[in-house]
DNA sequence: GATGAATGAGCCTTCATTCAT
DNA sequence: GATGAATGAAGGCTCATTCAT
């Protein structure tokens, strides 16, 4: 009886089990939302068996809920480098390129496809969003803003106002970004122009 | 068997019927989406039996296409009484209370979710949301725009973009509304207030 | 991560492990049936894992047979211990004291459920059942009584019969014993009360 | 395509629907048991689709819970016709014949398994056949034998005792002439000749 | 030997669709 | 035209069984 000791052992992590299934459950459950989503398909993506999610997950639903409420966490801290420091327009200007390279991503256009079309069926998800994404996000822009026109950089304008502006601007340009062949006067259009564009618009608004 | 004769038997007219059904199923289809809605559910908000939406629509998809499709017509045909006239101020100011007015309908908010979520598993619908709704409605900003480009109203941008920027803010400013209790910001704020700051800010950025 | 290494690590013995296993299967099967126990359930019982129970039983059937047949096998053993002698009358009352002790006995009830239940899907065990308990139990009920008619103690009647009649008494009386809530006339009464009629009853039946 | 014409067309009465299944249920209950059983099983010897029973019951648990009580409550109804008058020991025989006759029915054996294997899962089920057929039956045989002890036909013995040797004896006997070829005994024995023996063995303990 | 993560066949349950009335 | 009972394919979930460690 040897010993069972020290090989590197490593079989595919079972640690990662519930990170693949999740992340598979993103690309599934954003293609086809909740109740179009097969298990099926999430376990061939996942690369598992059907029954492997149920060792880690007690059912769709709660899937569906812990990929939402995960992806979300994931946005958060991703987000939590924050910018900073000199002038308030120059720390919107980084604050809005994180945020146009965070929006764009396909992790943002599932959540927000999820939000719009099914968080209500989730309260608690909703109130967890609400809080950790809009509330937080707005408290932030408005820092900026606020900053800004103490400085005269920008216009007096109320903050929270511009920072719903904002954030509506560029979750929208993402999302058409995303379909840009169904959108005429975006398809000459790179990402960058896009970006460019919506810079231009929104300080125009700001302004003095 | 002897029939049951004979009573006038009175009943909603037959042609009406296609119009219940549409309104129920946009109902159901707004809150639960393709998948997720049940026949059962829309035959009893219209009020009538599961086998008579057969009578009018060969199956379930066929009667979600439908519903987009004549939901997307009504919403053109009732945005049709374009404005006109004056200055391009006054009709951008004449097209964005309709506009306003339009995007906090229980219709569009439907149409809103379902153009997210689901809409691009028909591409022809898609087709024709892009053609009849982002076109025109660009166009039609965009020509406004430009007219007072001309004028000198506004500062000389991509009347285009400032189309696209329109349509972000009053989309996106409309869901928002509609869930008011989850955005801190606009729970003290009523549906003008909003509006007021929307169009404040939008001809903020137009302005020369 | 130090391997959690070489302490000795003691164990119950292995030989032991089947025995286990069967006296969990005893418990679960007893408590579920055939089809409603989970090994699982049983492994965990047993203090193993599912992955033990294979090493030592091919599948959950066989399991279940296994568990059947040394119950009974055990049973037997247990009633090997003959009374003996003296008077049929005398000998008669130890084997029904043996007789009440054992149908009381938790393994008992478990093989009562399963015998009437899902025996009978088992056609060897109903055999190897039918032969090893019923039939030895008729023929050493049937001696002692056969006895007594001889010596005059008890009066004519088809020893066979008798036979019958005490195990039917014997075994229901116990069940029933089990379930004492739901006998509002046995509520009053210890098991030892019970017996006491019962025997009564018996002898009365079998007097002269 | 001859039409086709004018069958009596009849269908089977929908009324008659639970019916159906409720009998095809305890068929199969009674041979597999709750867990064992499958649905598709069930509606096929009701000659129903599985979805039918969904119309009817509205889980598996559901209509096995509902099989239970509607037998339970049939034979109750069944056994009402009580007999009545005469010496006591007439009216003993002619409950003893009756009773016989009930225990040897088809449904009483599946009733007999279920309460022995399945029924302590279903505490409601369990007190309802707890007062409505073991108390009942209790005071019913009590009444005739306190009756019998009264004239003298029987000999003085509490009646809850007699009337639980009773039914042991008539239950267990049903039970094993059910499964006649596995008891050697029986087998030479007809339904009638085991009748006779039980009443010969109950009465003679009975006797003055 | 022992473990328990992984598998996938199987069953309960739902619901779009049909059709006799 | 209208109904709703009936159907059965589809999919969520369980659990006996396997096997890499």
């Amino acid at each position: 009886m040897p010993a069972e000791v020290a090989e590197p052992r490593w079989r595919r992590l079972p640690e990662e089990r519930p990170q693949q299934i999740l992340r598979a459950a993103l690309e599934i459950f954003g293609e086809h939302g909740l109740a179009g989503a097969r298990l099926e398909d999430i376990a061939r993506r996942a690369g598992v068996s059907k029954g492997t999610i149920y060792l880690y997950f007690p059912n769709k639903e709660a899937l569906f809920r812990e990929m939402v409420r995960s992806t979300i966490v994931e946005a958060i801290v991703a987000g939590e480098g924050i910018p900073r420091l000199s002038s308030a327009r120059e720390q919107l200007l980084t604050f809005m390129q994180n945020y146009w390279a965070f929006v764009r991503t396909p992790s943002f256009s599932v959540i927000y496809r999820v939000v719009v079309s099914e968080l209500h069926h989730f309260p608690d998800l909703v109130e967890f969003y609400s809080a950790e994404v809009i509330l937080r996000g707005q408290k932030l822009i408005a820092g900026i803003i606020s900053r800004g026109i103490e400085t005269g950089e920008f216009r007096p304008i109320d903050p929270t106002v511009a920072g719903r502006m904002l954030i509506s601007l560029f979750t929208t340009s993402a999302m058409w970004c995303c379909k840009r062949k169904f959108f005429p006067s975006l398809q000459a259009r790179s990402d960058e122009q896009v970006y460019d564009e919506l810079v231009d618009f929104y300080l125009s608004a700001l302004r003095a």
